[in-house]
DNA sequence: TGACAGTGGGAAACCGGTTTCCTATAATAA
DNA sequence: TTATTATAGGAAACCGGTTTCCCACTGTCA
C-alpha cells in the first residue's frame, strides 16, 4: 500500500541508495538530484517503513514501560510526563502492566527484551533482589522510579522519601499532637514505603514521642484499602490526633472512614497524604499532602533513560528531585494558618 | 546480541529454513530435527526479531492509542482495559496524547500511520468531519471510543449517553425537584456531551419542566473547571436544588465549590456525575453516578479492533454496552433510601 | 597532455526473518 | 523391479531499508 523507497527511486531516475542518502543526508548529494529525489518523496507520500530501519539500525525506538497499574493517579501522571519526553524524541513507548505481581513483571520484562525495546521505564512496589539480577539478564538501559539500584545502566528517579515523611510528621508533632498514627504501604513494599515509614518513626523519635505500634497500619496503595485499614484503626483507638498517610489514594479512603466513623477532619483528625494526585486539592477537604513532582519524574526517567540510550555519558545515575509540602485543610493550614501554603524542601 | 536464526541453524545443523518451519510449524518437520533445533533454540534463547517478521508478514502487531489525556481517571481506566485485551492477543500499544487539540490529533494519526500500526484506538472529544475524511486517508482499522462513525473499518463503543442523562435527571424530578441544573462538556464536545445534555433536556419536556438556560453551565471534563463554573452558577442562582454533572471529575470540583459556597450536599443541592470514575465511591459525599463499564469498553474496543484487523467479520459495528446508575450519598441516596444501590439500565 | 585527487551515484551486500521453488530420498503402486 | 508420488529440507528470493565498495567523471597540478 505505501510507497516503498524503490518506486521512488524509480520516479525519481536514481537508485535507492541515493534515496536513502537524500533521506539521513549521509552523504552529499547533487542539489539537483537532491530536488527529484524529494519532489517524488513528496508525490509518493513516501514515509521509510520503521521495521525495515530497526533491521539495520538494530534500534527500535520504543521504550518499555512496566508500571503497576496505569489507572492509578500516581502511574497515569506518571505515563504522561514519560510520554511527552519520549515522544518529543522521536520514541514510542510501550505499556504494560503488572498489577504488582513480580512473576508477572519479569514476565513484561522478558517480552520487552523479545520486542527489542531500546530500554525499560520501570516502575515496581518492591524491588528485589531477583529484578537486580534480571536487570543484569535482560541487559538493556533502564530507569527505576521510586527506587535507586547501585548497577551499571540502571538510573534512578525519585524525590527524598524520607525527608518528607519526616517533615510532615514532624509539622504535626510542633502543632503539639503527640498520638499521631501513619497508614504506611503494606510490607512488602520495602523501598518509599519504609524511606517513609522510617521519616515518620525518626520525627517522632527526635521529638521525644515514643513510638506506638498500634497506631501504625499497613495497606496496599489503593483507596478501598486506605479506608478498610484506617477503619479497623479506629476501632482500636480512642485518642488519635493525627495521621499520616502513605500515599493521597489511600489518604481519601482514610478520610472517608473516619467522617463515616462520626469524626470530623480536620476538627477531630487531622490527616495528611503523599503524592498530590490531581485529586488531591479538590477532596473535600481539601488534601495537606507531600507533593512529589510527579510529571517532572516521568520527564526526567524518560529524558535520562533516552540518554542513557544513546551512549551520552550519564553523570547523574540517581537523581533526587525536590519535593514541597502543600498545607491544606484536612491539617486545618499551615501553622501560620493562612490557607493554601506550599513550602518547597 | 541476541542469537540470530542462523546461528540456531548452524547449531543444529540445519538451515534457516527449517528453523523457520519449526518455529511457526508451517511444513511439516520430522521429529528428530524437531527436537534438535528445538534444544538449539532453548540453548541459544533464541528469540525472533519482531522488526525482520514485521517486514515480511507487514504487520507490526502493534497498536496506535490516542487519548486526549492519559492522566484523566476515565482514560487511563479505558487504556488499562485496551491493554489487557492487546496484551493477551499479543499485541503491543502505543500511547499518545493528544490533549485534545484536533491539530496533535491529526499529527498523532499520521505518526502512527507512519509507524505502520495495524490499527488504531482513538478517544476525541469532538468528532469532526475532518476526523472522517482523515480515517479514509489512514486506511486503518479504527475504534472510536464513545462516539459512533457509519464508515467503512470504523468501529464504535459507547454506552447509550442519551438514555444515561434522561434517567438520572427523572430521577431528580421524580423526587419532586424542579429546579435541576446541569454542568455539561463544553460546547466543542459535541458527541457524549450532546447526547447527555439532550437526555436532560428531553427529561426536563416531559416532566413538564420549562428549560432554563440560567441552569446550564460548560466546561472541559477536568475537575478545576467543574469547581469554577459551579462556583459562578452559584452566584447567579439562588434555588438551584440538584445539579447533573457531565463528568464525575467535573462532579468533584462541583461539589467542592457548594460546599465551599456554604452550602451541603446533599442537603441544599444534591449532586450527581457521570462515569464512576474509581474514586466516585469514596468521594465525600460519596457520589451517585452514572456508571460507565469503562474497562470493558477498552477491552472491547481492543477486541473488536483486533477482530478487524485479522480479518474477522465484523457484525456490530456500533457496539452499546449497558451502563448502570449508582445511587450513592451526593443525592441522597435510592427513592427508597436504602443507601448505595445500584440500577443496570 | 597526462597523472591524480575529489566527488556523485550505481550495484550489491547486508540486517533477520519467511516463503517459494526445487531436489534427493523414502514410500507406494504397478 | 521399475515408475510414481509424497515428504523433508536446502538454496535462494524477498520484505524495505542502509551502507560498503567501486567506478566514472570532473577539475587541478605538473
Amino acid at each position: 500500500m505505501a510507497a516503498t523507497i524503490d518506486e521512488v527511486a524509480k520516479r525519481a531516475g536514481v537508485s535507492k541508495a541515493t534515496v536513502s542518502r537524500v533521506l539521513n543526508d549521509s552523504k552529499p548529494v547533487r542539489e539537483e538530484t537532491r530536488q527529484r529525489v524529494m519532489k517524488a518523496i513528496r508525490e509518493l507520500d513516501f514515509k521509510p517503513n520503521p521495521a525495515a530501519r530497526s533491521l539495520v539500525y538494530k534500534k527500535s525506538r520504543t521504550i518499555g514501560v512496566v508500571v503497576t497499574d496505569i489507572a492509578n493517579l500516581f502511574v497515569s501522571v506518571l505515563v504522561k510526563g514519560i510520554e511527552e519526553v519520549a515522544y518529543s524524541k522521536g520514541y514510542n513507548i510501550i505499556i504494560s502492566n503488572s498489577h504488582g505481581s513480580a512473576k508477572k513483571e519479569f514476565e513484561l520484562l522478558t517480552m520487552l527484551k523479545d520486542k527489542r525495546v531500546d530500554g525499560i521505564v520501570f516502575l515496581t512496589s518492591n524491588l528485589l533482589d531477583e529484578h537486580k539480577r534480571f536487570f543484569k539478564y535482560v541487559d538493556l538501559p533502564i530507569a527505576l522510579v521510586n527506587v535507586s539500584c547501585n548497577q551499571e545502566n540502571v538510573i534512578g528517579i525519585m524525590i527524598n522519601n524520607y525527608r518528607a515523611a519526616y517533615d510532615m510528621t514532624s509539622y504535626f508533632l510542633q502543632k503539639g499532637h503527640t498520638r499521631v498514627g501513619m497508614i504506611r504501604a503494606s510490607f512488602l513494599d520495602q523501598l518509599t514505603g519504609r524511606d517513609r515509614f522510617v521519616g515518620y518513626w525518626q520525627a517522632l523519635k527526635d521529638h521525644g514521642i515514643k513510638y506506638d505500634e498500634s497506631l501504625v497500619k499497613e495497606g496496599s496503595l489503593e483507596t478501598m484499602d486506605g479506608y478498610l485499614v484506617t477503619r479497623e484503626l479506629l476501632q482500636e483507638t480512642t485518642d488519635l490526633e493525627a495521621l499520616f498517610v502513605a500515599c493521597d489514594l489511600m489518604a481519601f479512603g482514610a478520610i472517608k472512614a473516619i467522617i463515616d466513623h462520626g469524626l470530623r477532619v480536620p476538627e477531630d483528625i487531622e490527616v495528611a497524604g503523599f503524592d498530590d494526585v490531581p485529586m488531591a486539592s479538590f477532596y473535600h477537604p481539601a488534601l495537606t499532602t507531600v507533593r512529589q513532582p510527579i510529571e517532572d519524574m516521568g520527564r526526567f526517567a524518560s529524558n535520562n533513560l533516552i540518554d542513557l540510550i544513546e551512549g551520552e555519558i550519564i553523570v547523574k545515575w540517581e537523581q533526587i528531585l525536590p519535593h514541597e509540602i502543600v498545607y491544606r485543610d484536612s491539617t486545618n493550614g499551615h501553622l501560620s494558618n493562612k490557607g493554601e501554603e506550599i513550602i518547597r524542601c
